[in-house]
DNA sequence: CAGAACGTTCAAAGGTTTTTGAAACCTCAG
DNA sequence: CTGAGGTTTCAAAAACCTTTGAACGTTCTG
């Protein structure tokens, strides 16, 4: 073999690194690993780039990098420049990481829950329903709307707190904690306000 | 077509309907869907449930109830009971959801944070070892630094929100917000404490 | 205005993850 | 000890998502 590295690791790109990682770190948060790995070619870039030379970083095709561009713009994480005398398409990262991540939890995460909230609101309701009218037994349907109620409860938590750290408010999770407990010592109190 | 609801939905099954919802979240949240959609039936179950329960409520295989069971119970989120005359293995849901989240935070997502920390820091010292034998030009180097650095900073406060989270501690996006800002009024401040 | 360079779109190929059915494995009753 | 019922494992199949190359638009240049 050629010669052994002697203290410095040879063969470990920085950059590279980098990328592979931010790549991670976004496919765990629900993105295409792409997405953060052309993300951070630009972040890293000081110049703006043309998508032939991040097809090359990144060993992407053409039409991926076309893609995956495409999908960062509508994330707002990537913005076209126009450079002087080239005819290409250049690009920059946002460099606002927190602006980002704000704009994906109100876009993503927040949807989500909201959508979640509303199911169990009306799922409630029809339990509700369901039980007055007599179809499906008491008790099961009583033990049912108090867990519902308590994924509402949670629910509901959920909101405010991702509502107050987009708006950068301070939280406090003791508050899920409180109502993401276990439930066995909760008494009888009725139903709660809505979401 | 048969007589239209008049006011209620039928066919809008309020059990199903949940445990669809809660699938969708773990989804959401980098589970496969059966891991939610498992842990509700029994969550909204108020008697125990053998696998050949869930599997028939969930349209499951028995193959696939086991697994997924399996993964459940390394999480928590399940526990396997006896019943008496019952030769067959019962099932419950771990009701406190806090617990499930805060173990799933530490378990999964701080291992991220502190991998990728411990990555931007060795790609930050190699990078600092090439500019100085003079490998990679002096101008880019340093930029890349400065960059590397920013995402650091980022990683190490977001390691210190999610171990604040976890130990129920109030935490202060503000934090995370200024340190993910656009960096353009940066100034050459030097390194920064480690991780 | 024609040609060339670049960017985008989309159906199909490719790869990866999930689901399944069959077989192995346990446990307990008889 | 044997057999029935229940559970787990695992390789193969199915479903799913990603990536690609070719065709189509668009925009600028000569």
């Amino acid at each position: 073999m050629p010669a052994p590295p002697i203290h410095v690791d040879a063969d470990f790109d920085p950059e590279q690194a980098v990328v592979e990682g931010v790549g991670r770190l976004m496919e765990f948060w629900g993105f295409r690993r792409h997405l953060g790995r052309l993300w951070t070619v630009l972040y890293l870039s000081p110049e703006p780039l043309a998508s032939t030379d991040i097809g090359d970083r990144l060993q992407l095709s053409p039409s991926a990098v076309s893609l995956t561009i495409g999908e960062l713009m509508q994330w707002g994480a990537v913005k076209k420049t126009k450079v002087p005398g080239d005819r290409r398409d250049f690009y920059t990262a946002e460099t606002s990481i927190w602006r980002l991540v704000t704009r994906v939890v109100r876009q993503r995460e927040l949807a989500l829950v909201r959508d979640t909230a509303e199911l169990l609101e009306r799922a409630s309701g029809a339990l509700a329903e369901a039980r007055r009218t007599g179809r499906l037994g008491a008790a099961e349907a009583r033990f049912m709307e108090r867990r519902i109620g308590r994924l509402r409860l949670l629910s509901s938590v959920g909101e405010k707190l991702l509502g107050a750290f987009v708006s950068g408010m301070p939280l406090d999770p003791n508050e899920v904690r409180a109502v993401g407990g276990r439930e066995d010592a909760e008494d009888a109190r009725g139903a709660h306000d809505g979401a």
